[in-house]
DNA sequence: AACACAGGTGCAACTCGTTGCATAGGGTGC
DNA sequence: GCACCCTATGCAACGAGTTGCACCTGTGTT
């Protein structure tokens, strides 16, 4: 049940509308935390009738309008009390990964095919990852704009986790298939 | 809809039953797929239904019958399909990461002290991993056994990816508080 | 005028996954 | 004898998340 801390964090950032929050889901927290518009509005309406978060409606020019969000008391406690509380181990997950280990029952052409199309996004996000550090203050950063930081720097190291692990698979493989065919001269 | 069919590679690799197959989610493949017994029974009840998998009741000695699942044709089927077809990009989620982010809206000793013990944790995973990759075969491994062994190295790189990042996490908040208060003589 | 497109919000139906509980035989400890 | 744990299977209810569709406003295009 993390959607609801993950807008909190998200709207105590800044306000923000539906809309605004399935863009932001998109990218910067959508690191560690993905939403369909759908699951946002959903959460965002129940929130409200908790009293979460309040709601005013903002007429726009040329625009429909839009219900922007920000955080009550409420909220702010229910925040606090989240992030003092316990966080169970989470598992993993991948079909990727489970599809790495069936290979031998099926077409290993196609899973090596699957494997470097995942590599290659893999490798564009962590490029695109990397500008977004490179683009940081320089300074020393401290307090939130810190912790901002340090979550981008997870997504770069779990993407570069990717990179290595499916060129690991790849290389692995290819060496293993040249010894067991005999490596020509 | 990966659970079909991480538990037709395990039913591949060997016959077994739902209390079996728990214990296998418990650990090798569970690396990247985890699953209660529920949905265990649950879906072995409905791939059974659909052909995918046969069933045999096995009596024993001093214990409650079990029932033994294999694979059935239309399983293998349906499994060289699935590994042939291609693997969307999955999102990847984390409630510590979420939090690392929320730190700053609320107790932040209170998230130093949950990243300290899911390090510790992922600690300990990772010198379990190491230790049943260091009892494998030394022989260069080929098809199948490559497979588990490299899925293994996955393991071994995501514990890695973890406690690499929770580390730069505390580091960085450490001597960015020394920074803003004044670092000691 | 008709149409496509973008922002913006939402319902309904479904699947996936978790939690709590039920059952039942056998072994172990007190 | 009784409580408790381990193997082994399963139901029922709920919550989380996805998919498909619907609707409405305004702008730009043909």
């Amino acid at each position: 049940m993390a959607l609801e801390h993950a807008i909190l964090v998200s709207l105590s950032e800044r306000p923000a509308s539906g809309f605004d929050l399935t863009r932001r889901f998109d990218r910067s927290i959508g690191f560690f935390w993905s939403a369909t518009h759908q699951q946002i509005y959903r959460v965002l309406a129940r929130m409200e009738a908790d009293g979460w978060v309040r709601c005013t409606p903002v007429a726009q020019s040329g625009r429909p309008a839009k219900k922007v969000y920000d955080v009550a008391p409420a909220g702010r406690r229910e925040l606090s009390r989240w992030i003092a509380a316990d966080t169970p181990m989470e598992q993993f997950r991948s079909e990727v990964a489970v599809k790495l280990r069936a290979a031998s029952y099926g077409d290993r052409a196609a899973v090596f095919a699957q494997v470097e199309a995942h590599r290659a996004e893999h490798a564009t996000r962590l490029a695109h990852y990397e500008q977004l550090a490179a683009d940081y203050d320089p300074a020393p950063l401290t307090g939130h704009d810190l912790d901002v930081h340090l979550v981008l720097r997870g997504g770069i190291r779990l993407e570069q986790f990717w990179v290595d692990w499916l060129t690991e698979y790849l290389t692995a493989h290819t060496s293993s298939q040249s010894a067991s065919q005999g490596a020509p001269a």
